[in-house]
DNA sequence: TAAAATGAGTGTACGTCGAACACAAAGGAG
DNA sequence: CTCCTTTGTGTTCGACGTACACTCATTTTA
């Protein structure tokens, strides 16, 4: 190694937390890793990106050819480049959120033999590998802050979801409790959210009315 | 090159645009280009990212030792990995937002002969080298947002600012005039500022009180 | 099939915050 | 001294946020 010199080539690699909601609960998708290094610990997807590839083109053929899902709404979250994040080589790494509504989760999910993979409440993270742990909790603050100041909800309600659910989301989120009577007054007067005029079946309890997202309002700051 | 082997090998650089606010106006730090390619183009300064270093080192040396400016309140905003973003090789760049207040900025600023550098309207930006123009609408959109959402202002004014020179930097980001009395009335009665008792002198009209952010208020999401 | 359990739907009163509005005060320029 | 420029100040009204308890529809269980 010339010491006058500086060595400029570097390796990246994508990361990606994969999120939906279910039951009103926020979960992640993670993979278990089956080698050294932390070989049994949990990690985000993810692969090195070569040199012919956008960043978004090779998260894109990380969910669809390595996890076999559907091509997701993704964003991009932040870049990571401590030396020592990686025990064997320099790798930088750029994180991305993935949002699937459960629907489409269930109808085009399929399944991959040699990966074994988990959904995780947000709140009951695992045993993460590298420096997994931390961009995970980036993330999950990323997708707070987006579900707050954006529109990004509608990608994981896309139609035909209960205000209780839609609530237990922001009172994850929030970390607070909400009342019933205001959290529906709130979204149906203002017009966030329209009636489809259907009800949910076979559960527990008074059946719940079905709402979607109003496309004719933009700006969505509930909270 | 082989077809059967991909290249992970990778350039990266760093690119940042750095803030201020003089007389109420949001200005951004840019560099003027005296070579090919974009020579006479305007750019953000930056530069490419050694294998030894974090992004954040290598922009606070770009900063200090290229620009001569003391060391800066950072925050990373995006990565842009489009194949053609550099006519001569394939260089993927991600972008900071720095911050300097003015005081320190007169103080502390050393003049390097070599480059040239000008201080820019954000509503008036000059002819951009790449693909800086776009990489500057998302600084510009990051910085506004980060504006609103946290208390990074303190940043930009430390202390001993005016509520009209504020006032005019909520209305270039929010793009909305905004009453002078209910402006007072929300900074002063909720809290978020307090009187240090002294006012301006020498300027044209009415001297104006002189305020300080209010330490003891944590949250602070004024608009 | 009747009763209990589960979860969802509904209205009102009060306080706080946001929005609209016009004139007086202090200093600088001529 | 007068005019010009810029800052400081209070009130009213409406909208939205918040607190609060009972009834209704369905499933489960006795």
């Amino acid at each position: 190694m010339s010491s006058t010199k500086k060595d400029y080539n570097q390796l990246l690699e994508t990361l990606i937390g994969i999120f939906t909601v279910d039951k009103g609960k926020i979960k992640i998708l993670l993979m278990h890793k089956k080698t050294e290094p932390y070989k049994g610990y949990w990690v985000l997807p993810g692969e090195l990106l070569s040199s012919k590839q956008t960043l978004e083109d090779n998260i894109t053929d990380v969910v669809c050819d390595t996890l076999g899902l559907p091509t997701l709404y993704i964003e991009q979250c932040y870049t990571y480049s401590n030396l020592n994040r990686n025990p064997d080589d320099r790798v930088i790494a750029t994180s991305f959120i993935g949002l699937i509504d459960n629907i489409t989760l269930v109808l085009k999910r399929q399944e991959r033999e040699e990966i074994e993979l988990e959904w995780f409440d947000i709140n009951s993270i695992p045993k993460m590998g590298y420096d997994h742990d931390k961009i995970i909790i980036k993330l999950i603050d990323y997708l707070k802050k987006r579900i707050i100041n954006s529109n990004i909800l509608k990608i994981l309600f896309p139609s035909d979801f209960t205000l209780p659910e839609l609530q237990k989301v922001y009172e994850q989120i929030l970390n607070i409790e909400i009342d019933r009577r205001n959290f529906r007054k709130k979204l149906v007067n203002l017009g966030y959210v329209v009636d489809t005029g259907d009800v949910t079946e076979g559960c527990m309890g008074r059946p719940a009315k079905l709402y979607r997202f109003n496309d004719e309002i933009e700006e969505r700051n509930i909270f």
